[in-house]
Order: structure tokens, then C-alpha cells, then sequence
DNA sequence: CCAAATAATTCAACCACTAAACAAATCCGA
DNA sequence: TCGGATTTGTTTAGTGGTTGAATTATTTGG
């Protein structure tokens, strides 16, 4: 009960748009001042809030004291691996981006490395990870097992092994996850606040993440959104994963650039299954669509006017993603801080050993 | 906290394939056996479990009192309006059916009349009644409002408060949801106990139901599962909603039987983009599917394992429904008895009142 | 017939939340 | 300038619910 309402309370700071003080968080959650009192002692106490300075009032009372989440907290380590390139970022609790590298060596050691340095960069500022997550283009099995990534030409390989080896990184609880379903999270956090949306990542291949209720959905084995591979064409041009006329042949990277219509079109009628299947009112458009949004989303718009069954009774909204190519490292430490946020008492369970 | 327990304690009587007794429950749930024993108590005050006489031990040791859900708990009504037919039964809360009725007058004024009965009927075995699910072939807004049901020739219907004003139900509460819905949930029951598949109900119109880790995934406003308006071929048939090429156009009750080669294909398609949007990996064909299963399965799993990516790794599960026409009526009462399973304490407390 | 084993209950202790009183810090009006 | 009004945050006593240990109940096996 305390671990739930530790996370109530932090959860109530980081959604409130100002910086809320303890009565005000009582009022939102229905717990008592004493409880929230209490609480954010605790919460203070393991360097996961921060009192500022009474903020003037308005009327008549004692002014209240903010908190905020403390920038000095745990941070988040997220990691990306792609076809031409490394990135790691180091994003604190208040989700911040303190560091940013990147690396044009897409190897798994120059992944360590690169992952050592963001480490070493954050501990000379105090911070301590409270973990790291990695992206991958590719199918990720519970465990962090990738089965296959076709444009790294993995199969089976298992980069947390891979990166526990480095002495830098042996520590650290690392998880692995889709590059798709990874951007989508840091789309969640840099967009419009939408709680439920379709992430859709046009790159070499076509991700998709979804996110319900302010989670992503991963599937039943974390196979998800795999819309790159959605049949617009049954009988259409041949795709390398053996079937025909799947959307990857028709708006993917190539397509987009030698023939926009068609791609607007194509992607219109698989966000249309999406739509028809899941009811999602948002579909963000990420990666390579997004500097093209002005040029694809008509087409894609007047696909789904005619396709989605209840556009008639609701909107579906589209728009371009907020953040650029660094969507999914910056999702990727942002699912770290995420971690610690739900879950507050282990983290200050572990910080009291 | 009280609330919670009392739930997981219930919860772990329904999952369980034998009858536990207390001390099984504690090692079940985590929970110490004098806690189990204080909240056991009080679920058989409330007349939700059953205590049955000692079990025979196969080894030394007092023998355990076995647990179980108690027939004369709370029931749950299902009712169901579709174009042809109404229907309504009662399930108690061990999930025996104890009441079916039907009624070949498809009216709003007949549905009362058949409630009111079945309520009768139940309140002559000392059954309570829970609440009411009303099942409708339609698209239905949070709150029971109907906003379409083509095939009954609905616009904007509120079917609650129509069956408020039949005095018998008057003190009743009543959700209204999806046909495809809720036949869902009456396969998830009475099916393998997967926790996890898509099923699809073949009848005039196509419709899905989609359940996740045992829970109905609803969307952002309870629309999702409309597969019947999925693209096939993106110019192909019109549809009566406006677009070509939807799924309703080739596998619908006319196809089937016109063209079972194509319905299975198309199915296949449609299917596929389901597996590879939300990575189920069980397809449960219901409605009129079930009687064709083995008509249509081979071609249905020979486009799947075209077009679903993950084909390769992990195998899709495609089985015929195990309840026949009553799927929905069944799963709108087994929704009403999941509502006080999952949420003991307010049943609880009705009662002590 | 007694020891071992397992089931269920009882009871004291404890943890976390609540409610109400209290202290602190400000505004406002006389 | 001072005292009431007002709101924040803390303190303290009290309560509900869980835990852990001891106790009782009921069987098997030697």
C-alpha cells in the first residue's frame, strides 16, 4: 500500500502542469495532507523530490512549498542501435536530456563504449542510472533476446550479455525493446499529452508503436505493431519477407521519395485497419514521414475519411511527430526514468542498503 | 487494501482448476494464512463461497476444508438483441447456466418482458441478480447509448433507459456492449483458457472481439474490433459503408457460402494484419465460422503463414469457438458475474446494507 | 497410542492511513 | 499596527488490516 501510494504521489507531480505543494497533492489524490506529508518526506528523503521556494500566493494562507522532481535523482540510460549509426542519452527524472552521443560505428563494442562514456559523462554530474534501455530495429524476445533484425543482419543475439561484459555497464539492469515501441514512449512524453496513439515510423522498414492509456501495448510476445508488413495489395510486388504487397513495398523509404501519392495512399489504408481494429483517435507520424507531413497527410487523410467506420461519428486526428530521429533513444531513457517513476519503492528500497 | 485482497482471494478460488482450501490460497496469493482464513470468512458471509466438506488427504495431516464459489451467490443477466432473435440467460456465479431464454420478436418491448421473466425465474431459486449486460450488433458510446446498429435499424438509441421503465428492472444496473464483444468474453470462459485471442464473429456483418491478458481491450471509445471494415482490396467491391474492398464484401454470411475460397482468403488477409498489428497468436472463429471451420481454416492458415511476419517464429493458433449462437448472451451475463468477481467488496457491501 | 504433519484459528504487535487539533505564515480589514 | 481569517504543513491519538507466533484441530503412520 505504501509502494502505491509513494507512486500515486510521484505520479501526481510529474503530470500536474505546475509544481504542486503538498496540499495540493492531497487534493488531487484523496489521500490526507498527513499521508502526503509523509510520503513526500520519504520521496525527499531518497533524492526523488525537491522542495523549492515558497511560491507567492494570491489570497489569504500560508504560502505553500513546491516540489519538483529533483534534476539531481536517478537518471535514465537509453541506447539506440541502427543501420548507419549509435546514439546514447542520459535523461533525468525531471526528463531532461543531459547528454547526447552518437557514434557512425553501428557495432556492438562501439555500443559499450559509447555506453561507458554516457555513464562515466552522467557520474561526473552526480547522477546514478537507475538503468538503461536499448533499441533495436528488429524483433525482440521477454529477456531482451533479439530473434531477428534484418537491416543489422542479427539473429539471435543477445546484447545484454553482450553489453554486461563492459565493467562499466555489469550493474546496470538493461533492457531491450523494439526501436518503434521505444520512440513511441518518447513521443508520449514530448507530444500533445495524448494518453492513447499509434506511433508510426517510417524508416528503412515501418514500425509502429502503441500506446494505450499512456502504455504501450507490446502483444503477446512484444511482436507488435508491425504495420510495415500489413497487406494493402494482396496480390501487389513481392516483399523480402515472402508475401506480397505489403505496405513496406509501398511506402517505404524508396517509395516515398519516387512516388508520395501512392505512399499517402497506402499508408492510409493500413492506418485505416489500425484505426478500424484498435479505435485510436491519434496517429502520430514519426521518423521519416514527419518532415513530409504536409505532403503525405492528405492523401493519408482521404483514405481514412473513406475507410475508417466511425470517422463519421469521431475525428481520427494525425499529426507529425515532435521529436526527430533521436525519438527513440530519447524514448529509450525516458522508459528507464518511466521505471522508477511507477514504481518509486524500489528504487528507494535500493537506495537505503 | 481490504478491497484488493478480498478480490485476490476470489480470484484465485475462480482460476483455480480444483477447489483450494485456505491454506492453498495463502501459498497461492502470498498472503499468510490467517489473513486468508479473516477474508475467507467474510466471503462466505456474503454468500460468494461455499465451504464443502474436508477433502481426503492423500498423506498425514489435517484435511483441508475445500472453497468454493457458491451457486446461490450473486447471477448475472445476459441479454442479447440481434436481427432476428432476443435472447436471455442467467448465469450464476460459478458460471452454470441456470436460465436461456429466447424469443423470435426482436423488439425493445420484448426484451423487457423476457428480462422481467428471466429475473423471476432466477428470484424463484433464490438468485440474486448482480446487474444486466445487454448485447447489441452495433457500435455502442460509453454510458449504453447506441449510436448504429444497421442490421436493427438503430440511430442513437438508449436501450437502458428503455428497460429502466419495465418496473422488474427498474433497481437493475445494466451496461450495454458489443455483440462481438461480448461473445468474446463468453469464449474466454468457456474456451482453452487462453487469456489472450481475437474472436471473430461471421454473421450478416463481421465483427471482433479482442481480449488481452483476460480483459476486453474496448479502445479509445469501445469501438475497436470492427474487422469487417478492414481493406481487402483497396478497389474491390463497394461497401454499404461508403469504402471498397472491405472485408464484410467477401467474407460476410452471402460469400461464405457463395465462395468459400475467397472468404477464407480475404479472412486470411484481414486476419494477418490483425496478427501483426497486436501479435496475438490465438484466432478463435465464431458465429456462422464455426460450422465451416474445417471449410475455411486451410485457407485462412495458408495466407497467414504468407503474410504474418512472425509466422516463422512462433506459430498462430486458429480454433472454432466452442459456444454456438448463444456466445453473446452467454458473455454479457459472464460480464456481469466477472464485475463482482473482480470487485468483491461492493457486493459486499450492497449486502450489508 | 503417540509422534509427525498439515489445516485453521487466536492473539499480540506493527504498519500505514485517517481525523482532528495545532503551529506557521501570510493577507486583509479596522 | 494589530487581530482575525485563511491556508499550509506537522503532530498526535486512533483505527483497520496484515503479519508472525503460538495454539488448537484432525488426520496418517509407526
Amino acid at each position: 500500500m505504501r509502494a502505491h501510494n509513494l507512486a500515486l504521489v510521484l505520479q501526481t507531480v510529474v503530470n500536474s502542469a505546475d509544481r504542486p505543494s503538498r496540499a495540493a497533492i492531497a487534493g488531487a489524490t484523496g489521500l490526507t495532507r498527513a499521508t502526503v506529508s509523509a510520503l513526500v518526506d520519504d520521496l525527499i528523503a531518497g533524492g526523488l523530490l525537491t522542495e523549492q521556494g515558497p511560491a507567492p500566493r494570491n489570497g489569504a494562507g500560508r504560502p505553500a512549498t513546491a516540489l519538483a522532481l529533483s534534476p539531481d535523482g536517478p537518471a535514465g540510460l537509453g541506447l539506440e542501435i541502427n543501420v548507419d549509426y549509435l546514439a546514447a542519452c542520459v535523461v533525468d527524472l525531471t526528463g531532461a536530456v543531459r547528454y547526447h552521443f552518437m557514434d557512425r560505428s553501428p557495432t556492438l563494442a562501439g555500443l559499450g563504449e559509447l555506453a561507458a562514456r554516457a555513464r562515466a559523462a552522467a557520474a561526473e554530474d552526480g547522477l546514478a542510472l537507475a538503468g538503461a534501455a536499448l533499441a533495436v530495429p528488429g524483433l525482440v524476445a521477454p529477456g531482451g533476446l533479439v530473434r531477428v533484425a534484418p537491416n543489422l543482419g542479427w539473429q539471435d543475439v543477445d546484447p545484454i550479455a553482450y553489453l554486461r561484459r563492459t565493467p562499466a555497464l555489469a550493474d546496470l539492469p538493461i533492457t531491450v525493446d523494439n526501436e518503434a515501441n521505444l520512440a513511441a514512449l518518447g513521443e508520449l512524453r514530448a507530444g500533445d499529452g495524448e494518453p492513447t496513439f499509434v506511433y508510426v515510423s517510417g524508416e528503412v522498414g515501418i514500425g509502429a508503436g502503441i500506446v494505450i492509456d499512456g502504455d504501450l501495448y507490446r502483444g503477446g510476445r512484444g511482436w507488435s505493431g508491425e504495420i510495415g508488413h500489413v497487406t494493402v495489395y494482396p496480390d501487389g510486388r513481392p516483399c523480402r519477407c515472402g508475401a506480397n504487397g505489403c505496405l513496406e513495398q509501398y511506402a517505404g523509404a524508396a517509395m516515398v521519395a519516387e512516388d508520395p501519392a501512392l505512399a499517402a495512399a497506402s499508408l492510409g489504408i493500413a492506418l485505416s485497419a489500425v484505426v478500424n481494429l484498435l479505435d485510436l483517435d491519434v496517429i502520430v507520424l514519426g521518423g521519416g514521414y514527419a518532415p513530409l507531413f504536409a505532403e503525405l497527410s492528405p492523401g493519408i487523410e482521404a483514405e481514412m475519411r473513406r475507410r475508417v467506420l466511425t470517422a463519421g461519428l469521431a475525428p481520427v486526428t494525425l499529426r507529425p511527430a515532435s521529436l526527430g530521429a533521436d525519438a527513440a533513444v530519447r524514448g529509450a531513457a525516458d522508459a528507464v526514468i518511466r521505471g522508477v517513476q511507477d514504481d518509486p519503492a524500489t528504487w528507494l528500497a535500493l537506495q537505503a542498503v
